[in-house]
DNA sequence: GCTAAGCTTAAAGTAAACTTTAATGTCAAC
DNA sequence: GTTGACATTAAAGTTTACTTTAAGCTTAGC
């Protein structure tokens, strides 16, 4: 398959299949007899990985770490203890994510009921002195 | 209290507070009478909800929409219509981590059940494999 | 045979979020 | 009264993750 049907079945563009091809991240494509790249159906399945991991708040580095040029030579220990620390790290995000979500939430209970007596600037006080509390760590 | 101070408290670096400032993320600082920027206490916990929002993914651009300039001026609507737009976001998030957080899980649980007398590329196959299938969205 | 789409490359450009540099000013301590 | 830590500014530099550009092949359709 040529760069340009990987792009389309990943929503890459072409322009960063190449670059990451040229950071590391993808081995070095086979060339057709007119120099096009040449893809297997397997790239679709790495690029997948690639887009997940940084979804998943990998840098393309860390990334490239998990996906060494040479499949073979993947280093258990060190995989795993890499994979562990990041459900760690997803792990730490989700609480944050669990309280920040929260206090936004009581935040918007807070400003709904504002009393229609109270000035906008005493209100605006409120509001940010929620916000030092609640969002806190 | 002077930046210096306030980096030292926050732990961010003066050069970032500077910078937030420069960015309209925080309001302008009032002076000391020798020019130097002159905190109320308030300013840690600003700058820590900017922190923490943008360890919950938010760009400094939809910080600043969060906090503007001129607090006094907020409008209660728009500010509710953010805030639930916000928590959807987070709630995207967590989908999203949630199903990363398991795949990873899975993936772990792959490796290391990795039978003895499967050869090394086998394995690396199956893992990558395995990736694609789980990983995926 | 021509045009348009799609491929190639190297190199430059972009955006976000800062940091570093350089040149200078202030202040507390010895 | 000079050293050293901390402050100021504008401007340039850095990193990450790409995109865009320019200039030039290849290929499919009319």
């Amino acid at each position: 398959m040529k760069i340009g049907e990987l792009a389309k079945r990943t929503g890459m563009a072409a322009s960063a299949i190449r670059f990451y091809e040229s950071r590391g991240l993808l081995k070095v494509a086979s060339r057709q007899a007119n120099g096009y790249r040449d893809y297997p159906p397997e790239a679709v399945a790495v690029l997948t990985i690639i887009s997940d991991a940084q979804q998943a708040g990998f840098s393309l580095d860390e990334i490239k770490q998990l996906l060494p040029a040479d499949v073979s030579s993947w280093q258990h220990d060190a995989l795993i203890a890499t994979l562990q620390r990041k459900v760690a790290d997803i792990e730490t995000l989700q609480v944050r994510l669990t309280q920040n979500k929260a206090h936004i939430q009581s935040l918007i209970q807070l400003i709904e009921s504002k009393p229609e007596d109270m000035d906008c600037k005493l209100n605006a006080a409120r509001v940010i002195a929620s916000m030092g509390i609640t969002i806190d760590k």
